[in-house]
DNA sequence: AGCACGATTAACT
DNA sequence: GTTAATCGTGCTC
């Protein structure tokens, strides 16, 4: 039976209400949990990018206020879960004050709970790549549209992140988001996207 | 109502 | 390196 002991308590409202790109870097090395089947499922966050108000062209908030995007709009700490290509769920987190609409994209964690059910998820995968990829760690984790909204400053809602060991500076890569080749300059190129250097030492 | 496309992935050549 | 899979969303007619 899982230990509530070992439970540390959800990073609050205030780490996510502020300057976005501060939140991606601030991310990594935090832990993503699901509560998921009576089992902890959890991973350490080692890649997110920043999408930041109506003005980034790269964010779905260039539209505006949708039906999709509304929970941008709303209070951070929120996850925003997005469906696209047909087939695939995107975990987000809602940053900066109500009525902004922004959000971190997780890209990739490394599972360190729940490596059991985790296998099962993504059958046929190999351990390093079962959450190496947004949707791929939604598969893992069991993340889709039933999580929109969730509130991730609490474990009631199934889904939240703890804090977890911070990567110095020099463990960090950053470069410019992935899969928005379309988007005009600057967003194409600004340096929103935050990762761990493998290379560097780092325990990945 | 119809259309083009997407914050991707796995399976190809 | 290329491409199919597959459907919700936002835009145009």
């Amino acid at each position: 039976m899982y230990n509530i002991r070992r439970m540390l308590s959800p990073l609050p409202f205030s780490f996510y209400e502020r300057n976005t790109v501060d939140v991606a870097r601030a991310l990594l090395g935090m832990r993503l949990v699901r509560w998921y089947q009576q089992t902890r499922l959890s991973g350490i966050i080692i890649e997110a990018e920043a999408y930041r108000g109506e003005e980034d062209l790269a964010c779905h908030a260039r539209s505006g206020y949708t039906r999709r995007t509304r929970v941008m709009y709303g209070p951070p700490g929120r996850a925003y879960v997005y469906f696209t290509y047909g087939m695939h769920w995107m975990l987000n987190v809602v940053t900066e004050r109500e009525g902004f609409p922004a959000a971190v994209l997780i890209r990739a964690v490394q599972v360190v709970e729940g490596q059991s059910v985790v296998a099962e998820r993504r059958a046929g995968a190999p351990p390093h790549h079962w959450a190496d990829g947004p949707a791929k760690l939604c598969q893992a984790f069991a993340i889709d549209g039933s999580l929109n909204s969730a509130d991730l400053t609490t474990p009631e809602s199934g889904l939240w992140i703890e804090p977890g060991t911070p990567f110095a500076d020099s463990e960090i890569l950053s470069g410019p988001r992935v899969g928005i080749n379309r988007v005009p300059e600057p967003w194409r190129s600004i340096p929103w996207r935050f990762r761990v250097d493998a290379h560097r030492g780092a325990s990945i």
